[in-house]
Formats: C-alpha cells, sequence, structure tokens
DNA sequence: TGCCTATTTGGGCAAACCGCCAAATAGAGT
DNA sequence: ACTCTATTTGGCGGTTTGCCCAAATAGGCA
C-alpha cells in the first residue's frame, strides 16, 4: 500500500477512528434529532462532563459535528447527515451476522 | 445511556472498531474487488505477516470477511459487500469537510 | 468588577492497540 | 516421516485511548 494508496486510506481511517466508540456514535444518533448543548447531552449519556466535551472535540475535529455558541451555552450538531449511513452500514453487518448464526 | 440503550451502542462501536484502521479499510477495499490468500495481502500492504493476520482476524470475528482453507492457503473474502457503505459514509463525510473549507 | 454557570484543558493512570520478531501450528507433497 | 510453505499465536516495547479529577477559561449578568 503505496503513496496516494496509502494517504487515502489513513484519511478515511481519521474519520472512521472519530466515530468508533459507543459514546460517540450515541451522540451522532442524538444530535440527528436535535441540537444539544455538552450539559444536556452529559446529563444523557451520565459520563463526567469533561469527557463528553472531549468525545465532542473529537467527532468536530472529523468534521463530522459543529459547535456553535449561543447565550450561555455551547451548542453542537451534526454538520452533515451523511454520517448517519454508518449506522445502516453498521446495523447490517450486525444483522447479517445474526442471519449468518441463525442459519447455523 | 441505560440499558439497552448502551448494550445497542456498543455492539455497532464493537464493528465500528474493527473497521477504524487504514490497513483494515484497504483490505476490505482489496476483498471488494476478489478473495485473496494472507501472503497475497501482505504483499499488497507491504507489513509483517503477522501483522496482516491480525488484521484479518480482527475483522473476521466483527463479522466483516470469512475465510477459507483451500489448499496450501486461507482465503478471505468480504461475508457482506453491505460494509462498503461505510465508504461512502466517510467519503461524504471528507468531501463534506472539503467544501466547508474551500467555502471559507 | 465580581459571581456564577458552562465548557475546555491538563495530567495521571489503566487499558487497549500496533507493529515486529520468534516460535508454534497446519497441511500439502515427496 | 520429513520438508517446505502458509498462517497463527505469544509476547515485548512503544503509542494511543479513555476516564476521572482538578484547574483554567469564557461569557453572561448583577
Amino acid at each position: 500500500m503505496i503513496g496516494l494508496d496509502k494517504r487515502k486510506y489513513e484519511e478515511l481511517a481519521r474519520i472512521s477512528k472519530a466515530l468508533a466508540h459507543a459514546t460517540r456514535l450515541y451522540i451522532i444518533h442524538k444530535l440527528d434529532e436535535q441540537e444539544y448543548c455538552v450539559k444536556e447531552l452529559t446529563e444523557m449519556i451520565g459520563a463526567d462532563i469533561s469527557t463528553v466535551s472531549k468525545h465532542l472535540t473529537i467527532l468536530k475535529n472529523a468534521g463530522i459535528i459543529i459547535d456553535e455558541k449561543r447565550g450561555n451555552c455551547v451548542y453542537y450538531k451534526l454538520q452533515c447527515r451523511c454520517v448517519l449511513l454508518m449506522f445502516d452500514c453498521l446495523t447490517n453487518v450486525i444483522d447479517s451476522n445474526k442471519n449468518k448464526m441463525n442459519a447455523i
């Protein structure tokens, strides 16, 4: 895997890694419903607020969500709903696995 | 994030993590063209064969690829092409990021 | 200015990941 | 049985992740 190829797959992996965490997938799913601020997400998730803030930073750096400061809070929302394809992909793989299991 | 929800997102993340590596994305892309054995993939990738074998194991455990021993070699192929949605998803995100950058 | 709430940043610690090497295993072919 | 090739497994060192806590920062509002 050389040159252009390598860079291309590293770029894909960079985004991919940002998606590879249960909490971050949950955040994406929530932000698909509506925008939320850090505090609201923290309450839903039930982790330390600094932890949630870091997850949000990772998603933001990957260009998956964007933030907007309004009043006292920072609101996050999806930058592009195209990321929801991810859920279809993952769900398909899981369903496919289940079917294989049952077929045995 | 409690109970069922938590388990659901952890399951999604489990698959997602298997996808979150440049070499593994490359392997998936290659196996979409045709099946390959470990040695062939190793030559294309240019890493130690044990490293490649481990990547393949990770993908196999996630139910993304399957192996089949034939003759002297172990051949791997995609279990379900649905995983290719992943590339659409990642590519969309990357393109979307580029567009935002250019718009500035 | 000073206080208060919301958020981010830095650090420490444990766990997971990655790559290589060396050794073990599996099976084909002689 | 022996040899040779292909693959997997075990393990070590280095890097990255993820979590919490504590401290720093930012901005609204009296």
